[in-house]
DNA sequence: ATATTTTAAGACAAAAGAGTCTCAAAAACC
DNA sequence: GGTTTTTGAGACTCTTTTGTCTTAAAATAT
């Protein structure tokens, strides 16, 4: 898999936040029963966003979490560095340790192309912009089992 | 990890028998060896690939394993498909289940193009392609820390 | 103050991935 | 035939990832 769960669970929970009202603090456990994550993990999946800075939490009766900054400004490389590190991004194909420009192995340029393609993906795509692409085109961001649409609800 | 390092590992392997003499059998600890992957696990891989109809493989003295078709007719995907299988090619970044065409999430457009970048890489490149490239450029196959190129050698 | 709601922290368990080991089976050589 | 060399098959262990659970701490409300 490209992205960890931990990831992706991250990036479903961020894009949810970004659909909410600005500035409210959101309950995990809201967002877990929407998302059908387990409340556990995407506390802890969300305490790494915390820490990092994107989230901000509050304890107690209409605490939650929010996202520092505006959706539009949070593209998705933030989360995806937040919990899953660089590696996707400095790993390589064939997983030779200390790879690089100066030393490359022969899958290197082919790589480093796709690589780029998703770099490119995860800089230039914010929450927001999801978002308005999922509310336009009345898509989902939970299961097919589950029939819970995200926007629009 | 996009790929497995069961499946780094396999590639790995194919880019050395793809090197050596063709039809020649080579014995998977020679392989073992040189590429610095424990024989036992190498064996392993190379099992799955010779169930799938990549390899060959003859027991006993002067046997080991060899491919099937000329490396110039084998592109990494085979060798991907076989092993990691095509998940990579059909799940999606966001891992929701029953994704698709007909309901994508907000995120399909852009992963979609990154995942054809993925599969393109893979499918145009052949084994021998990159051999060649190996030895033009005196490239590496191992680690950094082994000083054991394969190419050349 | 006390009870309630919420996140924080971390121990714990289950599952998957990575790696090791043992023994069997086939082929070759003597 | 017996020994050696090799792959085949599968049990087993170790590690990482994923997921669960318990307890603490902060905030609120009554
Ligand atoms: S040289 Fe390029 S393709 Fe090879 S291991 Fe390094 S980054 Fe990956
Ligand atoms: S719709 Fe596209 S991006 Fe979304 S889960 Fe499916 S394949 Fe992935």
């Amino acid at each position: 898999m490209l992205l960890s769960k931990s990831c992706v669970y991250g990036l479903r929970a961020a894009l949810f936040l970004a659909n909410q009202e600005e500035g409210k603090f959101v309950p995990i456990r809201h967002m877990s029963d929407k998302l059908e994550i387990s409340f556990h993990f995407l506390t802890k999946i969300l305490q790494q966003l915390t820490a990092e800075g994107i989230l901000e939490s509050f304890k107690g009766p209409n605490g939650g979490v929010r996202l520092v900054k505006k959706g539009n400004e949070i593209p998705l490389i933030e989360i995806v560095m937040a919990i899953d590190g660089p590696q996707l991004l400095t790993e390589c194909a064939l997983g030779l340790p200390g790879c690089g420009v100066q030393n490359p192995c022969p899958l290197h340029d082919k790589w480093a192309e796709t690589r780029d393609s998703i770099r490119d993906m995860l800089e230039n795509s914010t929450l927001t912009e999801l978002v308005h692409k999922g509310k336009q085109e009345n898509l989902r961001l939970t299961s097919e089992s589950g029939f819970d649409i995200l926007f629009n609800d």
